[in-house]
DNA sequence: CCAATTTAGTTATATATCATATCTATTATG
DNA sequence: CATAATAGATATGATATATAACTAAATTGG
């Protein structure tokens, strides 16, 4: 007779107790959250994450380099490139050749693209307004500086 | 003639000051580098992320459903199967069937299974310690309590 | 009781993300 | 001037994520 399979049983509800004590899994969890609803706030203009923040560094630093953008935004060079294929396929930016170093672009935001990411950057700033409505000035000033402190480490 | 191209320079610094404003930057930031070390303290182990959450999953709540584990880890059924599969060549968990509903399995992790799991959290632990060790207990519990207000938002 | 529906898991598929190696054109260096 | 380094692009592979549709089993409602 074999040995009984020790009470088989479905716990009821799911424990993540282990997990809770590490910081990364509350900031991977509530990222999911933030990002689920950036991506549905920048879905009306057509926009990822990546997109908007390639827009928008573009944007803030009219002229940077491919290589430029990629160091700042944390990515390898040919993932920008597709990026920023699709940003100027949709005429909010230009390539332009640099005089002085012929192998480089100068990324320049086309009046649409300046326009494309005022609206975007508002409906963000509206999006956050209301996701993070429980958090004070001093919470989310508090965060931001611990945030900034584990980025920095 | 054409007109200038407006003096094309690439800017010395890459500014972020508008990205900046936002609090889910200053998350993805952060968080892109506890991932990058924890991935790097998961690869002798070789677990990613996904499966070192199952794993862990599996050990709190030994013979929950692969339905119930991909919602606890919010991710979609299918995409639980590859991770389900990987463990389960691995020899560190059994999907085992269920007397009283034979379509579900009840995940279960193997002794190995558990050992893995201990060491990998220990060695979380100690990823944890370093990266946050600029963190005091206040500002540890004050970010834990705001990102689960986040979260729960 | 049995037909219809629902559920658990799987398969197939498509898209997005992210890393590495390699190629070209151009610039910088020894 | 030959060599090395750099900017961007291309190719490729691994991972992550979402949806539709399938099989098998359980639940339901007439």
């Amino acid at each position: 007779m074999p040995a009984p399979e020790q009470d088989i049983k479905q716990p009821t509800r799911v424990s993540d107790e282990t997990l809770r004590r590490f910081l990364g899994y509350h900031m991977k969890r509530a990222f999911n959250v933030v990002q689920a609803d950036l991506t549905a706030t920048l879905k009306p203009f057509d926009l990822r994450m990546l997109t908007y923040t390639a827009l928008v560094l573009i944007c803030d630093n009219p002229g940077l380099s491919q290589t430029q953008l990629a160091a700042a935004m944390d990515i390898e060079r040919p993932n920008l490139v597709v990026i920023i294929d699709e940003l100027e396929r949709r005429e909010l930016i230009n390539r332009t050749r640099v005089p002085t170093d012929r192998r480089a672009y100068a990324l320049i935001p086309t009046l649409a693209g300046k326009r494309l990411c005022e609206q975007a950057v508002a409906a963000v700033q509206a999006h956050e307004a209301k996701l993070f409505v429980g958090l004070d000035d001093d919470m989310r000033a508090a965060m931001i500086e611990t945030l900034s402190k584990v980025r920095g480490t």
